[in-house]
DNA sequence: TGACGATATATCAGTATGATATATATATGA
DNA sequence: TCATATATATATCATACTGATATATCGTCA
């Protein structure tokens, strides 16, 4: 999916910054998309530039200016037309893999060529890392008033995938607890 | 994690092509990592020119030869401390997330602004492939005698991971079954 | 017979990453 | 208290990767 189509997708839930598409992508879409600042900011200024979105700026004290981006009715028109076509893309690719680079998975899969105290310290960090994803995904109370983190939690559809990761997640808890045993002492 | 390091990781297995590291990658490692053509014939060549793989050339008729690549001594000596010292940055890096593109997950959070028809069939491809990776995980029969493969199947980390992977594949599908109707009709 | 997919390598334009730079406020801790 | 780290916020760029394309043959399915 291109990058500007993900921008746009994000700013259909609201009004927002470049750092927070990026947190977004960082937290609660952990399991699902990443992006780079390098390929955010130049995309929200060529949305920019096409009149697919506006941009107010906040000066703020000494700061550099937080750019506000909010998608406009052609950026909207734009979005759902790109949406359709990538799904069409998607269908006919048949590829229906995701696109993964796990750092963790492959330092498992090599650990036999590692230090045993080496693969707890992966293994011990990454369930604490899983924990609080999970924390971050099922926690359902109050949160400052983030239109794009609304748009999240309270859809249909944004249910529906943080309920899948979080499922996904706590399997994967599951067996690392039970079975890490397996990958030293 | 370095190209070079993952090339030289599945290589530890046995002498193989870039084609089947490839086939690898995009089979039973299909939810760990991937790689594309553009950055594995480089990376074997590189390692080629510096004495970490060596090639027999497989004249084949009139298809492209086939190179095998083998590892070295040297290759081996390099492999093993690159992996001691990617380990090293992944802890002190602190982000133990994975690197992920998932058009699906992404199409599956914007299917409000898709038709109905599409969502359905963008679900039934993705849990017809997840079934597909599920059968190819969990296979244990006989398979052509590729090196690689028996590595990945038979070491205590490949049947690690490859129970953790069955194990977030089937909760994914037990998910997306029970709860695909909030997404469509 | 023609189209498609598998086998096999290679290249490259376009795109993305990861590190770095800049600037400040606040919190953490020694 | 002074240093360090983290969060907010944007921007750039060398390096690395992707996805498409080219080339070539064989087997299979319609």
């Amino acid at each position: 999916m291109q990058t500007d189509t993900i921008c746009l997708g994000i700013l259909r839930g609201g009004p927002t910054t470049g750092y927070v598409i990026k947190s977004v992508l960082e937290g609660p879409l952990n399991q699902i998309y990443n992006l780079s600042f390098g390929s955010i900011y130049p995309a929200l200024s060529k949305l920019t530039k096409d009149k697919l979105v506006t941009v107010r700026q906040h000066a703020q004290d000494k700061k550099p200016d937080k750019k506000v981006y909010t998608i406009t009715k052609k950026g909207i028109t734009y979005f759902e037309e790109a949406l359709l076509a990538e799904a069409g893309n998607y269908v006919r690719s048949g590829n229906y893999g995701d696109q993964i680079k796990s750092e963790y998975g492959m330092l498992l899969l090599f650990s036999k060529y590692l230090p045993g105290e080496h693969v707890k310290l992966i293994l011990d960090e990454r369930l604490l890392f899983a924990q609080q994803q999970l924390k971050l995904i099922t926690y359902d109370g109050p949160i400052a008033k983030d239109s794009n983190l609304n748009a999240l939690r309270s859809s249909a559809q944004g249910k529906f995938m943080r309920g899948l990761m979080a499922e996904v997640i706590k399997t994967a808890i599951n067996y690392i607890e039970k079975n890490r045993k397996k990958l030293h002492d």
